[in-house]
DNA sequence: GACCAGGCACATC
DNA sequence: GATGTGCATGGT
């Protein structure tokens, strides 16, 4: 079977086993880029819990984290990890929404898709990954996001190596579906939940796992 | 107590 | 370009 097949095959497994994962999970486009950030290398569970605190003092929108000092907004993200770090990416992050975009996120919608990513990823603290779930989570765009589980679950069925890069996988997915948002969205989020359920580092449950055997 | 989680920057070779 | 390391909480 070709890779694009492949690649075909399995999100129609994945989908005919998990169904919709109505990701992302956030009520803004705001709300999605300070939750790619703080989910860097750390449980959804615990960014959840970041997240809902800034929304309880009413801070989760790009002038009042603006406001905020790096030492107290440290303390409101904490639960998410790395929180002295994720202070600074994030107000990173809103340093260049508000100089490029006046703070609203939905501006970027005007500017090229491969320039805004090559903008973002020069911000300190934002990356490939963090970049492409910006696009296409917060603002839509058809760019696939990669992350450990995509090279984990790809890697294990032979389609690709763990060796091989963020861009190899990408161009990939880019090459092998059809360019549209909805399936790129979705795509991602089942493959989160089959890595979640059937494919951690160093408990595989291989055999229960919907993907065996393709 | 070990292991893990929806990465990234930076140092060094 | 590849490899190693610090960053840190909370759940299993």
């Amino acid at each position: 079977m070709s890779f694009d097949k492949k690649l075909n095959n399995i999100f129609e497994i994945l989908y005919n086993t998990f169904g919709p994962q109505h990701w992302w999970p956030g009520d803004s486009p705001f709300e999605v880029a300070v939750g790619a950030i703080l989910t860097q290398n750390t449980n959804w569970s615990n960014v959840k819990k970041a997240i809902e605190n800034l929304k309880k003092y009413k801070l989760l929108e790009p002038y009042k984290i603006y406001k905020i000092d790096h030492k107290k907004l440290s303390e409101l993200i904490k639960s998410s990890g790395y929180y002295t770090i994720k202070a600074k990416r994030l107000k990173s992050f809103i340093d260049f929404l508000i100089k490029e975009y006046n703070g609203k996120i939905e501006s970027m919608n005007n500017e090229d898709t491969l320039l805004l990513r090559k903008k973002l990823l020069s911000i300190n603290g934002i990356g490939k990954e963090t970049a492409d779930s910006i696009l296409l989570y917060a603002i839509n765009k058809p760019i696939f996001v990669i992350d450990t589980y995509t090279k984990r679950i790809l890697s294990r069925h032979g389609i690709l190596t763990d060796k091989d890069s963020y861009d190899y996988y990408q161009n990939l997915f880019h090459k092998s579906l059809k360019k549209d948002v909805k399936l790129f969205n979705e795509y991602h989020a089942l493959i989160v939940k089959v890595g979640k359920t059937f494919c951690k580092s160093k408990r595989p449950l291989c055999d229960q796992c919907p993907l065996k055997g393709i």
